[in-house]
DNA sequence: CGAAATTTTGATCACGTTCAACTTCAGTGG
DNA sequence: CCACTGAAGTTGAACGTGATCAAAATTTCG
């Protein structure tokens, strides 16, 4: 395939999506033309929609542009754990799509936009250039390594912890693609969201708020945060940052190996 | 490259990996001998020994023959977080060698026999072979839901439902690779790691194990797991078995996608 | 402006941790 | 073969944390 210049449309440097890629593979334009080929619709949604459900089958790729979205279970005692907030870079169907039937559902938790596209297509991608399919693989080690961290909160953590270092968290991956100050970003999601993420009761997790406020360390007001005294956040969180590595290339990859 | 014909050695039928990845993509003959091709080495190792270590570059895939081991991250407070019990069949590296350094530490619990492999060699056959990349990304995603539902295992559920919920996704993780009977499995581990595996204290893991014992759904010795009354701990446990899709192959990815 | 959702505060209590002691078992050397 | 050792498993008592329930205060939105 010829790498033709092409016009980037005015959306592109804004794209969440790209931008999260391009933090561990190079993409020339090509590449590009050939992602937004996939794109089968620009969905729309409104906060408190259903995207994926539970035990019904998934096979969409949905890269969101603009909003939040979580991805959780409910269980039968009525509790519900959220296993991961979605934001704007991300993709839903990670890793839904991969099982036969979805083990989680995901709801918008803001009104959003999502370019769409089947999961088949981007497979077929996938065969024509592998750096995508390894791209695939990337960003679900990404996945499961901050949901293995979440793990780490929840299990070991105490309460005032586990919301440090979920705060730190989001700043960095909402900064990563553009959406976040160096010390302050919006997150607009009820306190009852951030429960359900931190597995936490809703009255604790408004305490432990109040006390980060009350300790100098963060200042909240309408779903803004910011962060006060950082250093004291990331040692109070043992916070420390996790960098993906960049998928090493073609010619780097098969120099010692024989065809 | 031509599909030539190749005897299989005698390890072929027992490989834990290449069981594992059957279960979602096909294998013809070159896909096995180009596998095994990339084994730079064939580890084995003692019961403690350090595999990975948080906060150093790690770049192996290790293709677990036999044996367990655990991921997991240390805190300041000398307390033990395991995010993920590895068991034959498993890749230790997924996702830390994903990463500028890893982000957790994996450590052996028993002897183990491992394929080692440089990552970056893997990712060249990814290049030549897309099959490969796709089932790496497959890998991953299996990985991150396992994680998932340990969150909502110690997120949301009581201490008795996720010790129930352990047991039984390690038995179908186990028997997927044809190392557990229908009902049972040896799991040679302590309590101790168990405790840590689901947040839990040891002296009430203990007693939780000592309750599903007293209420006649499972017996213990040893080490060894028997289920006695599956259906009352699927139950319990709301279980439900998460099947990974079939990678879609080639020509079904490319039927209606353009060149 | 009224209704609903969300945030905040308070009081009580159950659950699971902590700490400690004791038992059981496997391995080792006298 | 048994005494000794250390690791692992088991049991008990006391405490503290975070859930639960309830209600008030505040904000958002129809």
């Amino acid at each position: 395939l010829p790498a033709t210049p092409i016009r980037l449309t005015r959306r592109d440097g804004d794209n969440a999506f790209i931008n999260r890629l391009r933090t561990f593979v190079d993409l020339d334009a090509a590449d590009r033309v050939a992602l937004r080929s996939l794109v089968e619709e620009e969905l729309a949604v409104t906060r408190r929609r259903d995207l994926v459900v539970d035990g019904y089958e998934y096979r969409k790729l949905g890269f969101v542009r603009d909003g939040f979205a979580a991805r959780y279970k409910l269980l039968r005692n009525g509790k519900r754990q959220i296993v991961g907030l979605i934001m704007p870079g991300d993709v839903i169907g990670i890793p839904g799509s991969f099982f036969d039937v979805a083990s989680f559902s995901v709801v918008a938790l803001t009104d959003m936009n999502i370019d769409l596209c089947p999961l088949e297509q981007f497979v077929g991608l996938c065969y024509r250039r592998p750096k995508f399919a390894l791209a695939l693989g990337w960003l679900a080690a990404d996945e499961a390594t901050q949901c293995a961290e979440r793990l780490v909160d929840i299990g070991r953590r105490t309460p005032i912890e586990r919301l440090s270092h979920f705060l730190l968290e989001t700043q960095a991956r909402l900064a990563a693609v553009g959406r976040a100050g160096e010390r302050s970003f919006d997150l607009p999601v009820s306190q009852e969201v951030l429960s359900d993420a931190l597995g936490l009761s809703v009255p604790h997790l408004n305490r432990m708020l109040s006390k980060l406020r009350k300790d100098g360390l963060i200042s909240v007001a309408s779903r803004h945060f910011e962060f006060l005294d950082v250093r004291a956040l990331q040692l109070l969180a043992h916070y420390r940052t996790a960098r993906l590595a960049r998928i090493p290339s073609p010619v780097a990859a098969n120099r010692r190996a024989g065809s």
